[in-house]
Order: C-alpha cells, then structure tokens, then sequence
DNA sequence: GCCAACGTTGGC
DNA sequence: GCCAACGTTGGC
C-alpha cells in the first residue's frame, strides 16, 4: 500500500464536504497538472491520503482512501484528465499544521515542503508514520 | 492582496 | 527543441 496526500481549497472542496459523501466518497476531479495526474493513475484501490486543507488552515485535517481507480474526469471533454474517487476515513484528532511540518526535520525532504504547488503528491511511509504521530493517531491503526 | 515559484504555451 | 511570456498556485 501506497500513501498520498491531497491538496485542496477549503472553500472550494473542504473536508466537511468529503465526509459529507460518506463511504461513497467523491472523484478528485479538476487536477490538470500531469504530475498529479500520474500520481492518480499509480493510486490503487485501499491505498491511503492525507487530506490537506491549502490557503486556509495549511493543515492535515483527515484520512482518506482511494476508493475507485483513475478514471476520465467527468468535469472536462479532455481526455487527457483523469482522477480517482476518495472517501473519508477519520478525522485529525489533532490537525497537523504546515509550520509543524517545516520544523519537524524528519519531514524535510516531503513534497508538501519542497513543492508546494503539486496538489496530489506521494507521502513516504516513514513521513507518514510521522504525521500520524504527530496528529495524535496510532500509525498502526 | 502581494509576490515568488512553477508549469504550460507558443513563436521561432 | 529552445526559451520567453504568460497564467496559476499557494504561502505569507
């Protein structure tokens, strides 16, 4: 299993509203950047994201899981956009903020602090042990 | 709201 | 295929 992270707007598609689509969850659409499109298309089903809040917040507020592998984007006719579903797993118990990340020197080398403008990236599995620490969940769990 | 960084586009 | 111009993103 792979880890991942997503970068969304708050105002544009929060948290709230990802869990609002339960376990039916929703498709990332709208990414139209290839990186983060290649990213999707690695993505397999059960693998695991952060859900991050950009511009507002900065912090890691939840759990996500791929639930649904790439598939043509059904907000454009370009074929070349594509994107995965996702559903809500749980909650931040305590969100972990961009500032935290940055000061944390395990986490030095993540995508989120060396190109923030990728809005779907790969999370390691050490980085991600790390955040989950740090958010107050168990990694193990 | 500003500005730096990055990705994409298009002319040559 | 190069590179300048432009648009977008996102942290501050």
């Amino acid at each position: 299993m792979r880890y991942w992270l997503f970068k969304s707007e708050p105002f544009k598609w929060s948290w709230e509203m990802q869990k609002a689509k339960g376990k039916a969850g929703e498709q990332w659409d709208g990414v139209r950047n290839y990186q983060a499109r290649n990213n999707m298309r690695e993505m397999k089903l059960g693998d695991q994201g952060f859900f991050y809040h950009s511009n507002e917040g900065l912090e890691v507020v939840g759990i996500v899981e791929v639930c649904a592998l790439a598939h043509p984007d059904s907000t454009t006719d370009d074929p070349r956009w594509e994107c995965v579903d996702i559903r809500a797993l749980k909650d931040m118990p305590k969100p972990v903020s961009l500032p935290d990340i940055k000061a944390n020197p395990k986490l030095a080398d993540m995508v989120l602090v060396n190109n923030s403008r990728l809005s779907v990236q790969p999370v390691a599995p050490e980085e991600w042990a790390e955040i989950c620490r740090m958010g107050g969940l168990d990694a193990a769990t």
